[in-house]
DNA sequence: AGTAGGATAATCT
DNA sequence: GATTATCCTACTG
């Protein structure tokens, strides 16, 4: 059968393709993901704006082979590689052309936490404290298991092999958090980084280091 | 608790 | 050839 895409008969995701990433952001706090036999609840994540204003989005400047499916509709898994070694992961968010995305930052394992454990072993054999399992972007998506092999799932599509699920509990705006975004060599001025407060799992702040002058 | 340095490769200029 | 939406380890205090 067809698959329910944001938006119609799918309200609860309509929030997804709105033009305004940062509302997406917000409301994708507290959503749960699922992949690979472990599912995390979001407690951190940042938006990225599409072509145009953010020079930190991948999409800024255009669209390549990378960014390709930030200009498709929401819903869709975007995953990249980066410093040599790591995936992360984000939604893509707004309107067919928009290519503005939300990155997954860290999150609470709320289940498959042995499997995470494992995957979140490093080569010396250290496993990481619960706390550590999701907390930053390339951790997240290493205890969710998730590669390039994910690039393009569509979250909203129970059969995917890495789904978006709703909040289970409510998290009041009065709950939430913002400001700069982490390690972003551009617009480091806009507040785009959202966090529930108090959590455990949320990355610490790391100002970014300075290049050149 | 805080920071410095290394690992390591796709992507884009 | 430079840059990068990072993580881990080891060191200092």
């Amino acid at each position: 059968m067809a698959v329910s895409k944001v938006g119609r008969s799918n309200d609860k995701w309509r929030f997804l393709s709105g033009t305004d990433v940062e509302s997406a952001a917000r409301s994708l706090l507290g959503c749960r993901v699922s992949a690979y036999g472990v599912t995390v609840r979001l407690t951190e994540v940042e938006a990225y704006s599409g072509v145009g204003d953010d020079p930190a989005s991948h999409a800024h400047r255009g669209r390549t082979p990378r960014n390709t499916v930030m200009f498709g509709p929401a819903g869709v898994l975007y995953v990249y590689f980066t410093y040599g070694m790591h995936w992360c992961m984000n939604v893509v968010t707004g309107p067919v052309g928009r290519a503005s995305a939300v990155l997954l930052r860290a999150g609470e394992v709320v289940d498959g936490i042995d499997t995470a454990r494992a995957r979140r072993t490093s080569r010396a054999g250290v496993v990481s404290t619960d706390r550590d399992l999701a907390r930053g972007p390339a951790r997240l998506t290493m205890a969710l298991g998730v590669t390039g092999v994910d690039y393009g799932a569509e979250l909203l599509d129970a059969s995917s092999a890495v789904t978006l699920l709703p909040r289970v509990e409510a998290v009041p705006d009065s709950s939430i958090r913002n400001g700069p975004r982490v390690g972003v060599a551009g617009g480091a001025d806009i507040p785009w980084r959202y966090w529930i407060d108090g959590e455990r799992s949320v990355s610490p702040y790391r100002p970014r280091v300075l290049r050149k002058q």
